[in-house]
DNA sequence: TTGAATAAGAGACGGTAGTCTCGTATTTAA
DNA sequence: TTAAATACGAGACTACCGTCTCTTATTCAA
C-alpha cells in the first residue's frame, strides 16, 4: 500500500478513462473501427475533446487497452491450466478460444495490426502489449512439448511459433475463415497426425 | 489485333498513368507511404487530382499496380525455372528473394496490407492481384514436393502454404528481421532438417 | 490566503482523403 | 456542322485526425 505522493493540480475525474473505453468498445463493436470518430467516442462518453488526448496519444492506443487489456472480460488465449493435459491439447485448446475471441472482436484486432503499421510509436506499443505476451503463452507450449518428447529435441520452437501465430495472421488479414477443424489441422501438421 | 471500337469523346491521356506511378512509387520510396499525399503525388506528376481518381479509386490502389504489377521491374517471387532443382531448393530461392524484395519495398507492402485491413473493397483486389498469385506460386511449389515424395504424400499444402506465408507476413508485419538465415530455417522445419 | 500545477470543456486550426462542380478541350457519330 | 460523350485542370467542399489556445475549476504547498 504505497502512498502515491499527490501532485499539485486537479486530479484527474477517475471516470473519465473507463467511460472512453466502454464507449470506444461499444462504438467500434456496433459500427467498426474505421467508422468510428474521435468525436462520437467523446460525445458518447460525455466528454472533451483533450481529456482522451491527455489519457492515450491515438485512437488505436484507446482501442487497444479497451479491447485487449481488460484482464476481466479475458483476453485472447487464456491459460488456465498450463500444467495438464498434453502439450497438443494446449496448443488445441489455445488456437479455439483465440478463434472464439477473433469472430467477436477479430475486426478491432485488424484495425489495430493496421494501425501499428502506419505508426511506429503505436507499433512499438503493440508488440510489447499484445504480440510479445501471446507469443510467450504459444512458444511456453511448444517448448514444454519438446522437453516431454512431444516434438522432436531439435525442434525450432521460435520458427514454429512463427508459423502459427503467422498462419492464423495471414488467414486473419485475408478473410479465411478460423474455425475449429483450422485449429485441429493446424495442430495435426504440428505435432504431426 | 482486335481493334477496340474507340468510344465517343476525348480519350485518355496516355502519359498520365505512368507518370502518376513513376511519381507514386518515387515519393513512396523517399518517404515512407503515410507521409506522402495526394497532392504530392498529383503535383508530382503534373497532372489534376480527378485524373488520379479517375484511374484509381484510392491511394493504395495507385500504390499497389505502381510497385507490384509491374511485370518489367520484377515482383516479389519470379520463379524463373519452375521444373528445374528439388523443391526444396525451389522453396529456398523463392524466399530469399521474397525478403530480398521486402528490404527494398516492405514498407509500401505492410502499408497496403494495413490498407486491406480498413477499406474491404481494396482488400477484395489486394488479395486478387497481390496475395493468391503468390499463393498459388508457393502451393505449387509444395504439390510438386508431394508428388515427388519430397514431402509425405499426406501433407497438408494449404495450410503449410498459410503458415509459410505467415510466417513472413507476422514477422514483418512485426519488424522481426527477414534474412538468409530464416529462410533456411523455415525450409528446414517444412522439409526437415 | 495565495500561487503553482494540473485538469476540465469548448472550440479554432492545419493537413489529408475522397467527392463534386465548373468551364474547357477533344473525339465519334449523326 | 452539330450533339453526345468523355477527358482535362482548377478548386470548392465535407469529414476526419491530432494539435493548440482559452477560460474555468480543483488541488497542494508556501
Amino acid at each position: 500500500m504505497t502512498e502515491i505522493p499527490r501532485q499539485a493540480g486537479r486530479p484527474r475525474e477517475e471516470a473519465t478513462a473507463p467511460a472512453l473505453m466502454d464507449a470506444a468498445r461499444r462504438l467500434v463493436r456496433t459500427n467498426g473501427y474505421d467508422k468510428v470518430s474521435i468525436t462520437q467516442i467523446i460525445k458518447e462518453a460525455g466528454v472533451s475533446r483533450q481529456s482522451l488526448y491527455r489519457r492515450w496519444p491515438t485512437k488505436a492506443d484507446l482501442v487497444l487497452e479497451a479491447f485487449f487489456e481488460s484482464a476481466s472480460q479475458g483476453a485472447f488465449g487464456d491459460e488456465r491450466h498450463p500444467d495438464q493435459g498434453s502439450a497438443r491439447q494446449r496448443l488445441l485448446d489455445l488456437l479455439i478460444s483465440i478463434f472464439d475471441h477473433i469472430a467477436r472482436d477479430g475486426a478491432a484486432m485488424r484495425s489495430l495490426i493496421a494501425s501499428a503499421q502506419e505508426d511506429p510509436q503505436f507499433r512499438a506499443s503493440f508488440i510489447e502489449k499484445f504480440v510479445l505476451p501471446r507469443e510467450e503463452i504459444v512458444t511456453d507450449i511448444l517448448q514444454r512439448a519438446v522437453e516431454s518428447a512431444e516434438l522432436p529435441p531439435q525442434s525450432d520452437v521460435a520458427m514454429l511459433s512463427a508459423m502459427i501465430h503467422g498462419a492464423f495472421w495471414y488467414r486473419m488479414l485475408n478473410d479465411w475463415p478460423l474455425n475449429t477443424a483450422f485449429a485441429k489441422a493446424m495442430v495435426s501438421q504440428i505435432f504431426g497426425s
